[in-house]
DNA sequence: GCGACAG
DNA sequence: ATCTTGTCGC
């Protein structure tokens, strides 16, 4: 046979090489500045004639502790300044892609797109002017995380929000840490990421005085660092953000509910027959 | 070679 | 991501 027989993990590896060369597709179309008409509310100006900042999304997943293949996404839409939840909707469903580090979108991104396509379809009022995604998004290993890959495909301009860091050119969690507890005397919260190349990856955040751990905030899509640490900032009241704190606790909870509904009826069945 | 590795 | 209860403190 010839010289490009596939050995046993080649199909794999041609998998992630398609992962990566569709990120450096997409990458193309990124858009690293702000990109909307809308103005922060913060704002010391008067903005009579510009729209505010009112509809902010968040996404989330949880995945079942039995059947890990079993998810539910979820998309939440808060209204601002209240941080009240005006709008959520889910989608249950069966993962056949499996969690690669560094190539989260090609497992989430799909459902979520799908959830934002729903809204835009039913033209709802609610559609939101700004999404927070529960993942990096130029803080990734080549620029490029979920919420980048969501903020390209639908348009929108998208915020990471990271639990963890995830290392990339030389940043690392203890370090993050140090420089913070450096900075707290200076009752300042948020560090710079900057890595050994030089390039600016987004923030560590400490949003209250408890929160030890940090956040970590990167550029999604078609919105600046700046804007968006101010933007994470004003939906703070906990460590997570409350768009992603909404969208995680009703996808956990969909799901329990859906667990125990559907034990329900295996019950059922079991004991009518 | 070894370790690290968003969710 | 998920497991897992109470507990210490404002």
């Amino acid at each position: 046979m010839d010289g490009e027989g596939a050995s046993s993990e080649s199909s794999s590896g041609n998998q992630l090489e398609n992962w990566t060369e569709e990120q450096d597709q997409l990458k193309k179309k990124l858009i690293v500045y702000d990109d909307f008409t809308w103005k922060l509310s913060s704002s010391m100006e008067f903005p009579q004639g510009s729209e505010m900042l009112k509809y902010i999304g968040g996404v989330d997943m949880s995945f079942s502790k039995e059947d890990s293949s079993v998810a539910c996404a979820c998309l939440v839409v808060l209204e601002l300044p209240s941080l009240r939840v005006v709008h959520h909707e889910f989608s249950l469903l069966r993962l056949h892609v499996p969690y690669v580090p560094g190539f989260l979108a090609f497992r989430e991104a799909p459902v979520l797109l799908q959830l934002l396509q729903k809204m835009r379809d039913d033209q709802h009022p609610f559609y939101p002017q700004v999404l927070m995604v529960d993942g990096n998004g130029i803080l990734h290993p080549r620029g490029f995380g979920l919420a980048c890959h969501l903020g390209v495909l639908a348009h929108l301009p998208t915020i990471g929000v990271g639990k963890n860091l995830h290392h990339v050119d030389g940043l690392n969690q203890s370090e993050v840490r140090r420089s913070l507890q450096l900075k707290e005397n200076e009752h300042e919260q948020v560090i710079t990421l900057v890595g050994n190349s030089g390039f600016t990856w987004g923030v560590g955040f400490r949003p209250t005085l408890s929160s030890l751990k940090p956040i970590y905030v990167s550029v999604g899509h078609r919105i600046s660092l700046d804007s968006a640490v101010k933007i994470v900032k004003i939906t703070c009241k906990y460590r997570v953000p409350e768009p992603i704190r909404q969208a995680d606790m009703r996808s956990r909870a969909y799901l329990q509910k859906h667990q125990t509904e559907s034990f329900k009826r295996t019950a059922i069945n079991g004991s009518e027959h």
